[in-house]
DNA sequence: AACGCTTCCAACCGCCGGACC
DNA sequence: TGGTCCGGCGGTTGGAAGCGT
């Protein structure tokens, strides 16, 4: 296309931030908040490129970051949803409160990746170096599972996705109801929800019908207990069940699944089946599928968030407070049992979601 | 003390997709 | 419809710090 790159005018400063740059960039977006980064540095009186300002306020200066060790839990997180959404480190980063995406992927790079090399652990595909998924199931099983969780985590690729466009309309909502001398930047945003599913969604009532801009591809909110039904195409029996708590975002997370299953083909779905895809958290997910919770709650599950049983293989002390992946790291047992809790939620060949 | 190697991470680069005209 | 702008993302790199000899 030609167009210039943003930083390539001359004169403009390259390289490790300054204090006084720092101090520039913080007064300036407090002030005014940072609207057009490209326009931002001349305002500011810096004589740096918009993108590098972005940079260093999101990776460095918001007021809401985290900083420092990453926390045995944080350890467990990353690696399993790097085993599920690959090295997708904005998605990852929306499950690690305060936590920046450059900040995850070079803890990966200088850190996880290692280690799970140091065990003979793929890191790209999770499985063992000898290429065989870790773990003794039947290959049918396997493959299954891998589908199923593929298919899990395409869904919760499309509901990250989602849930931090809602989140950014949010925030930008909430901004404009502001006055106009308040930053528009959310640095002083209110501490994350707890929960993975965003705290401002409100749960919804009553039942929507709508049509999908596809001709081959449906939607209905049955309405009936608030659960989905997505026909993917014309003439194929696969039936898609949501469970979820907001119409609005289940019917963009949909679109989004949706448009990835007719890209790819349904790869791995097997017609005729029935599947349920959604949030963990509601007791609904429990019942109807049979296991205790949903991906994001999998996941939070394994990293040995109020679980016990099979979690506790995560380097979980005695006394049931959790040992620091570093120092596990370091310790023969422990490390082994603390990585093969990990393996064993990652790529274990049964899967609590089958 | 000096040197070389390794580790770590802040910052840069190039690409992509959405918005806008 | 195509071109451009802009923000965001992921891969990569440069150099400081740490470590071993």
């Amino acid at each position: 296309m030609g167009r210039s790159l943003c930083c390539d005018k001359v004169g403009l400063k390259k390289g490790p931030w300054t204090p006084e740059e720092d101090e520039k960039l913080l007064a300036h977006i407090e002030e005014h908040g940072h609207g057009s980064w490209r326009a931002l540095p001349s305002k500011a009186g810096l004589q740096r490129c918009g993108k590098s300002c972005r940079l260093r306020w999101t990776n460095y200066l918001q007021p809401d970051i985290k900083r420092g060790k990453f926390s045995l839990q944080e350890e467990q997180t990353i690696i399993q949803l790097h085993a599920l959404l690959g090295n997708r480190w904005s998605a990852i980063a929306t499950h690690l409160s305060r936590r920046t995406d450059n900040e995850i992927k070079n803890y990966w790079n200088t850190h996880l990746k290692k280690r799970l090399a140091k065990m003979g652990i793929d890191p790209v595909t999770h499985k063992a170096a000898s290429g065989a998924p870790v773990g003794t199931a039947d290959d049918v099983r396997s493959a299954k599972a891998a589908a199923s969780l593929s298919h899990m985590a395409q869904w919760e690729s499309a509901r990250l996705e989602a849930e931090g466009r809602l989140a950014r309309e949010s925030t930008m909502r909430a901004a404009a109801s502001r006055p106009t001398s308040v930053p528009l930047h959310p640095i002083n945003l209110p501490e994350p929800a707890a929960s993975p599913c965003l705290g401002l969604l409100q749960p919804w009532q009553g039942a929507a019908k709508l049509d999908l801009e596809s001709p081959t591809s449906t939607l209905t909110f049955i309405g009936n207990n608030n659960s989905v039904s997505l026909g993917i195409s014309e003439g194929d029996p696969t039936t898609w069940r949501l469970r979820g708590d907001d119409p609005e975002r289940e019917e963009d997370s949909a679109r989004r699944f949706l448009r990835q299953q007719q890209m790819q083909g349904l790869e791995g779905a097997e017609r005729g089946d029935e599947h349920i895809i959604g949030c963990g958290e509601e007791p609904w997910f429990q019942e109807t599928v049979g296991v205790g919770a949903g991906l994001t709650d999998v996941l939070l599950a394994g990293s040995g968030v109020g679980a016990h049983g099979a979690l506790e293989c995560w380097g979980e002390s005695g006394n049931g407070q959790a040992e620091h992946g570093g120092q596990v790291s370091g310790d023969g047992e422990s490390s082994s049992s603390y990585w093969s809790g990990i393996l064993g939620m990652v790529v274990s060949s049964e899967p609590p979601f089958l």
